[in-house]
DNA sequence: ATGGTAGTAAAACTA
């Protein structure tokens, strides 16, 4: 068995309470981050390690960032989305795992933080489109290697009006509109297997919620953290959940934790 | 239509 977990921190720094006891208590064997707001050399490295975790990052200085942690030792194989060397945005890490006996079989994940877009009549929309468009073309060179591949992270994308709990206060939103639901469509069209989905097809299953508003106490969420599965991940799907503990605590993040099992 | 909260970082800007 292999968990893979994703997990939007909200910055690294003010979460590392809340990482460390979710690290203890779920023990993913990989744990996808976003939103780490530091730079790669302000990474509590010690620490992480410390739990066991070998840890990669792609940092920003206050905004954005990814990071990969693993319990088996991983190879960094990509720092950025290919498509476009002018953007500098850190949202994208890619490695693959190098799980032991009896899995045996390398494993490829990134951790993917998705631009937001918002709000719609601006710049940042468009590129959150581009964005999209580059990250499907890269997911579909990845599917000729026939591997275990697993694209988790903050995809900023409702798929549908049942991950969302007010349609009409998210009308105008970039994570609902019909340009990104199509884009998130053609990564599953293509053959990535939207995990949740795979094993509950229906009900509200939230990652998010946001800070204001008390949508945490009335349960008014978003889904909008996804792992998406290779053909060859699919297969071997288990089990799949969203762990609502750590949004439970004090100071928490807006998201929470989605994880993956993976038979051996 | 507005403002509601949190993080970064030092006044807005992003989400």
């Amino acid at each position: 068995m292999l968990t893979i977990a994703s997990f939007n921190v909200n910055s690294l720094r003010v979460r590392m309470p809340h990482l460390t006891a979710w690290l203890k208590s779920a023990a993913p064997d990989v744990a996808l981050l976003q939103e780490i707001k530091c730079l790669d050399e302000e990474l509590p490295r010690l620490e992480i390690e410390s739990l066991g975790y070998q840890v990669s990052a792609v940092g920003m200085k206050a905004r954005h960032g990814v990071a990969l942690l693993s319990k088996a030792k991983h190879t960094v194989e990509q720092r950025a989305l290919p498509g476009d060397d002018t953007d500098g945005e850190a949202r994208y890490l890619e490695a693959v795992i190098h799980v032991p006996a009896p899995h045996d079989r390398p494993v490829r994940v990134a951790s993917i933080y998705l631009p937001n877009g918002n709000p719609i009549d601006t710049e940042k929309f468009p590129y959150k489109l581009r964005w999209m468009e580059r990250l499907n073309r890269h997911a579909c060179d990845l599917l000729a290697r026939e591997e275990i591949v697993v694209l988790g992270g903050d995809f900023n994308v409702c798929p549908t009006d049942e991950d969302v709990f007010d349609t009409h206060a998210m009308a105008e939103d970039a994570l609902c509109q019909p340009e990104t639901r199509r884009r998130f469509r053609e990564l599953c069209h293509i053959g990535y297997v939207d995990a949740l989905r795979a094993l509950y097809p229906a009900g509200r299953h939230y990652t998010f919620w946001d800070y204001q508003g008390a949508r945490w106490q009335r349960d008014e969420g978003l889904r909008i953290d996804h792992l998406m599965l290779s053909p060859q991940a699919a297969d071997l799907l288990d089990a799949v959940g969203i762990d609502r503990e750590p949004r439970k605590l004090e100071r928490p993040s807006d998201h929470t934790p989605i994880w993956v099992r993976l038979a051996a």
